[in-house]
DNA sequence: CATCTGACGACCG
DNA sequence: GCGGTCGCCAGAT
């Protein structure tokens, strides 16, 4: 897959811990930022080997709707993560990622996961 | 080809 | 602390 580099990180974090998108994006060095992190997570295999639950929105917020957003709180409380309401407590569980330096530029790919028709889809 | 819309983030009031 | 705006990029309409 194009996120390859994005799922790779996130396979990495630690069971309890979270990253956020913008951290992630950083980490990997998406063009585009935090928005691509973003697109990546929305394109990852959801329920598969990637803990997509573990990244979260700047500050810890949980910004995944439902019905996700349920699920995930529920992952994390299950790991162990702090949970306040509907967002992490990034002092406790936010995860340093290694800096992964390698030149990846790599052109935001074509997945055709239609937010649009997922919503349709849903 | 023009627009809109996102699993975003930094800023500002 | 919350909500609105703008910048960003790609894909869908």
């Amino acid at each position: 897959m194009l996120w390859d580099p994005v799922y790779a990180l996130v396979k990495k974090i630690p069971r309890g811990k979270v990253l956020t998108y913008g951290a992630v994006a950083k980490a990997t060095r998406l063009p585009g930022g935090a928005r691509a992190a973003g697109r990546a997570m929305a394109a990852a295999p959801r329920g598969r080997a990637i803990p997509w639950h573990r990244v979260v929105g700047a500050g810890g917020k949980l910004l995944i709707r439902e019905p996700y957003a349920s699920l995930q709180k529920k992952l994390l409380a299950t790991e162990g993560a702090k949970l306040i309401e509907s967002r992490v407590d990034l002092k406790t569980c936010a995860w340093l990622p290694p800096a992964t330096r390698s030149t990846k530029q790599k052109s935001l790919a074509k997945r055709k996961t239609s937010s649009r028709a997922r919503k349709n889809f849903r």
